[in-house]
RNA sequence: CGGAGCGUAGCUCAGCCUGGCUAGAGCACUUGCUUUGGGAGCAAGACGUCGCAGGUUCGAAUCCUGUCGCUCCGACCA
């Protein structure tokens, strides 16, 4: 490709609406465009890098036995209520209405698609095991668009869907995307790794997303470097000890506390309670009912964790007026020892398991009660792992110091179970002659995302740095006089021939421009290899390569063909 | 949805507080000359309904009201 015959609209400074460096770097480069908030055009040079994303994902899901389709973006309503997801997931859906009023669902995935196709076309056992997946543009209603296309309106995702017959069938179903995600995100050349991941409301037994670390991702994962231990905040555990019990008196005692209303002020004098024996008394509203939660006063209540172990759909802190409706008293004086209405569950997370000696609120405003020993006088009805882990925590497999680091989530493998075969009748033949669901499980890999993880982690100062695998163009050629006839142009065009009739991508950058400027703009848009055409070494019967991330050197010109091959390789 | 901020040339921004003449700069773009190994110089030129609508005023980019869009923080994220 000439660099004149595309669009490579490059730009020396980034659209103010651009914050974190991949994304001004995607502006700057001349790879995407905004047409609106969360919603994106992509210009020839980021297409082509996101067609090598793709591929690499086609081929490897291929290879582990995958089969692609296409299944429509445009979506009827009725399977979304068939499943139950028309309700809980309507806050992220794009809903529009056609010319006779009917309403459909943009997709933001398809597992109801896929299973009304199995249901219709998957009889026997002897069809399966399957795993249909497509690359396709997705849709979702986020109620704040940001990074680019790091979390998009409209994106580009790869879903993939397996049916087994049974439960162990689709542990290995899904054991093979695992390692499939693992190739994939190390051909695409970035730091990648697998971490346990919370299976949510959804249920299902197994989830592990695969993160890209970066700064600026928007989850926190907990890593042990000794053993390997990994997993997003929302699901990691810590082998930290439970609180420590000691001798105490028989029973709880009421004291005052005029006006102290937070963990902080009653560790202070003249109370002086270290948070570490106080318990926290949470109210919040799962699916319209109140639920107690209890967690130690030093410890932060994990919201995933908790919705995950109650099962509910919705659920959110209740609000000062609730938990005075539910307790009698206001948040700051809340406590589970007293008048804690019936039916209304008290959940207490593991680590209070035995305490005694705590302080908690009284259930009276401006009161506490200490020598509280929590199994004796309050009745908790389940004790879960709730809190959130931090870091430094002892490592619950090899006891060794847990680290927390942010990542972006670029893949997400999941075993669903049965839910949507089940509720979309997606059933078989068994040998037996029994119809059983299928079992089923999903696999996400956000592309349009995973291209931007690329470039938040291959830069420097001066802008992309391309892993070979997805440059949009293996080699630039630059020659630095670019007049039709001139010995630098009839070099450079030769070059650019040989290379491409070899298989190379090679874009050449004929634009009668100084070095300077197309020096600069080369290493902007980070394409792995240059090759530098220049008059004065020219006249020794030598060029220039300069891999983008290394250092320069000279060929004679006969040789730079080879040379330039051994590299792309 | 709550809080904050911003909408002026393709991009980055000044001007607004304290209303007034023809609305500015840098970069990018066009033409010419010079220059030619890391974002050139000179000269000339083109590009704006100052987001939109309404109001106040003799007069609005500037003040007021509404509205739309964008960004950030929070909430949210099967």
């Amino acid at each position: 490709m000439k660099w004149t015959k595309t669009l490579i609209p490059t730009l020396r400074e980034a659209p103010s609406d651009a914050e974190i460096l991949s994304h001004k770097l995607l502006l700057r480069a001349g790879l995407i465009r905004k047409l609106a908030g969360g919603v994106y055009t992509f210009l020839p040079l980021g297409l082509r890098a996101l067609r090598k994303v793709e591929r690499i994902i086609r081929e490897e899901m291929d290879r582990a036995g995958a089969i692609e389709v296409l299944m429509p973006a445009l979506q009827p309503t009725e399977i979304w209520e068939a499943t139950g997801r028309a309700e809980t997931a309507k806050d992220v859906l794009f809903k529009v209405k056609d010319g006779s009023g009917r309403q459909w669902f943009l997709s933001p995935t398809a597992e109801e698609v896929i299973t009304t196709m199995a249901a219709n076309e998957i009889n026997s056992y002897r069809q399966l095991p399957k795993n249909f997946y497509q690359v396709s543009t997705k849709f979702r209603d986020e109620i704040r668009p940001r990074f680019g296309l790091m979390r998009a309106k409209e994106f580009i995702m790869k879903d993939a869907y397996s049916f087994d017959t049974t439960d162990e069938n689709a542990m290995a179903s899904y054991q093979k995307m695992y390692d499939a995600y693992k190739r994939i995100f190390d051909r695409c050349g970035v730091q990648n790794f697998p971490v346990e991941a919370d299976t949510g409301v959804i249920g299902g037994s197994h989830s592990h997303e695969f993160m890209v670390p970066a700064d600026t991702g928007e989850n926190d994962v907990v890593f042990c470097e000794a053993c390997g231990y990994a997993a997003n905040i929302e699901k990691a555990t810590s082998g930290i000890p439970k609180t420590a019990a000691r001798d105490i008196g028989p029973a709880p005692e009421k004291f005052a506390t005029p006006g102290v209303v937070t963990i902080e002020a009653l560790s202070k004098a003249p109370y002086s309670v270290p948070a570490n024996r106080q318990i926290k008394t949470l109210v919040y509203i799962a699916d319209s009912k109140p639920v107690i939660i209890l967690i130690r006063g030093d410890d932060q209540l994990n919201e995933t964790k908790f919705a995950a172990r109650t099962g509910a759909a919705a659920s959110r802190p209740a609000t000062p007026e609730e938990c005075f409706a539910t307790l009698g008293a206001k948040p700051g004086s809340l406590g589970a020892v007293v008048n804690v209405p019936a039916g209304v569950r008290v959940l207490a997370d593991e680590r209070l398991r035995g305490a005694n000696d705590m302080t908690t609120g009284a259930n009276e405003d401006g009161f506490h009660l200490k020598n509280v020993a929590i199994e004796r006088d309050i009745k908790v009805t389940d004790w879960f792992d709730l809190r959130t882990v931090t870091a430094g925590e002892p490592c619950a497999k090899c006891g060794k110091s847990l680290k927390i680091r942010r990542a972006i989530e670029v893949g997400h493998v999941f075993k669903l179970g049965t839910k949507y075969s089940v509720a979309l009748n997606a059933t078989f033949l068994d040998a037996d002659g029994a119809r059983k669901p299928c079992v089923m499980g999903c696999y996400g890999i956000g592309v349009t995302r995973t291209l931007q993880a690329v470039i938040e982690q291959c830069n420097d100062k001066d802008g992309i740095v391309w892993p070979m695998h997805v440059a949009p163009y293996q080699v630039c050629i630059t020659p630095l006089a670019v007049a039709a006839d001139h010995p630098c142009m009839l070099l450079a065009e030769k070059i650019y021939a040989e290379l491409t009739a070899r298989g190379v991508e090679v874009i050449l950058d004929d634009r009668d421009e100084r070095p300077g400027v197309k020096f600069k703009d080369a290493d902007l848009v980070g394409f792995p290899i240059r090759v530098s055409i220049g008059e004065k070494s020219l006249a020794k019967g030598k060029v220039e390569i300069k891999p983008r991330n290394g250092v320069m050197t000279v060929s004679k010109t006969e040789e730079t063909v080879e040379r330039v091959l051994a590299l792309v390789k």
